[in-house]
DNA sequence: GCAAAAGTGTTCGAAGTACACCCATGA
DNA sequence: TCATGGGTGTACTTCGAACACTTTTGC
């Protein structure tokens, strides 16, 4: 911001729009699921997109994402969720009326509760994330970046624990990893490694659960207050990963 | 983007400003440098800021990143430049005088072009990273994840080769880390590490170059096709980074 | 010869991989 | 008692850290 500003005229150029987009991932019977809209009008009509809206003059990206996901998931409270800006969208021409800038975000819950459409959309879906294609604008590129920046951030970090309710087993979380890499882990190597990563999990003291309804009762654990994995925990045989 | 936009007066909203920042980095005399411009005006007048510009209605911000950076550098052929986006700043009140959303960009040059001034900053800099501060606006906090994401990367990408000229010695290669980590790393290791990772680094069939003056003459290399780093280099020793 | 920088070899221990095996529960 | 999921043990291999040593240059 080097720039003049004094002699600037602010209403000298077509203003730009700035917008907020969501992706909003969460794990649901076993499968990687995102929160979408369907569109009520032109363009891409009948479409779906994911949601979001204006940057309000007084608020942040940050803000105005977190007011927008409230409103299409009902949720006010939003406890043990995880915001996180992924990157910004400015091509011109990626919303064919005006000029558009979203800053996009991507949310992870660790439950799925309803969606309410808001005022503009038609109605408010959770879809798999395999079936979710093709979307309005510039979406499927912003989904796909999510699930790739998902991806790569469980490798270093113990964000795990964002798709997680406040009590789980190493199961569900393990399943969390195998879910969004789209591979299997062995169950011993992931429980010792999470184990001697300080402050990744704690146990519950008296926790102890059972999970597929048959099987040894499961200990309780909840997220603790690490964030970094060190060393990582990477995902299997992966060949020239893209940066 | 669920929201309508049919009925949306794009006008009725005072306008947002969209700009880019850069927080330019090279090396020199084996010290990581930024790229500033001193400013000639208020707010923060005779202050040191990222250079930066309005993105143009017709541009995305990674073109207009891309031309402000032509601009401040005066290098028009943009060879060996890598350019990223790093997040989106947009509190409202970053700057006083409207409201400026700002999508930041890091560069990374592996040589440091005399910078040219523009026509709205008094004068452009290289400064050494660690006596660049305070500067206007929010650019410390710019700055400072710059650093962070580029030290991030050099991990699990081969980016420090745009660090490098397009021919380079192994030892230039882990200067780039070492300057950029703050830490210093073994040789053999870090030389074994770097061959053992296909397409990070290629050899320069009848390359030899003395580098200090002194020594044995190094071998020289080119950049590989790759941009992954698998298994990644980990900086050493460090506990409970951030994510 | 000496200092400086490149390059090679080797050792040791930590960490990851791939298993086999035992435990507790519901049907 | 069997299937299912949780939990432990262990051998093997790979990788990284540390450091000794050789090579080639300028002074």
């Amino acid at each position: 911001m080097a720039f003049d500003l004094a002699g600037y005229d602010k209403y000298a150029y077509e203003p730009f729009a700035v917008t907020v987009d969501l992706a909003v991932l969460t794990i649901r019977d076993g499968a990687l699921h995102v929160l979408l809209v369907e569109r009520g009008q032109e363009p891409y009509a009948g479409h779906w997109a994911l949601p979001g809206g204006f940057v309000e003059p007084h608020e942040s990206a940050e803000t105005a994402a977190r007011r927008e996901l409230a409103e299409e998931t009902g949720l006010a409270d939003v406890t043990g969720l995880h915001l996180e800006q992924l990157r910004t969208y400015s091509e011109p021409g990626r919303d064919p009326r005006m000029r558009v800038v979203s800053v996009a975000f991507t949310a992870l819950l660790p439950h799925a509760p309803e969606p309410h459409a808001g005022t503009d959309a038609a109605r408010a879906s959770w879809l798999p994330y395999d079936a979710a294609g093709p979307l309005a604008f510039d979406h499927d590129v912003i989904l796909a970046d999510a699930h790739e920046r998902v991806g790569a951030k469980l490798e270093y970090t113990c964000l795990a624990t964002a798709f997680c309710p406040p009590e789980f087993t190493l199961g569900e979380l393990q399943r969390v990893y195998e879910t969004v890499w789209g591979t299997t882990l062995d169950r011993p190597n992931f429980r010792r490694k999470v184990l001697a990563t300080p402050g990744f999990v704690e146990p519950v003291p008296g926790g102890a659960r059972l999970t597929g309804g048959r099987g040894k009762p499961a200990a309780v654990y909840r997220a603790g207050p690490a964030t970094a994995l060190h060393p990582p925990l990477l995902r299997p045989s992966r060949e020239g990963r893209p940066a």
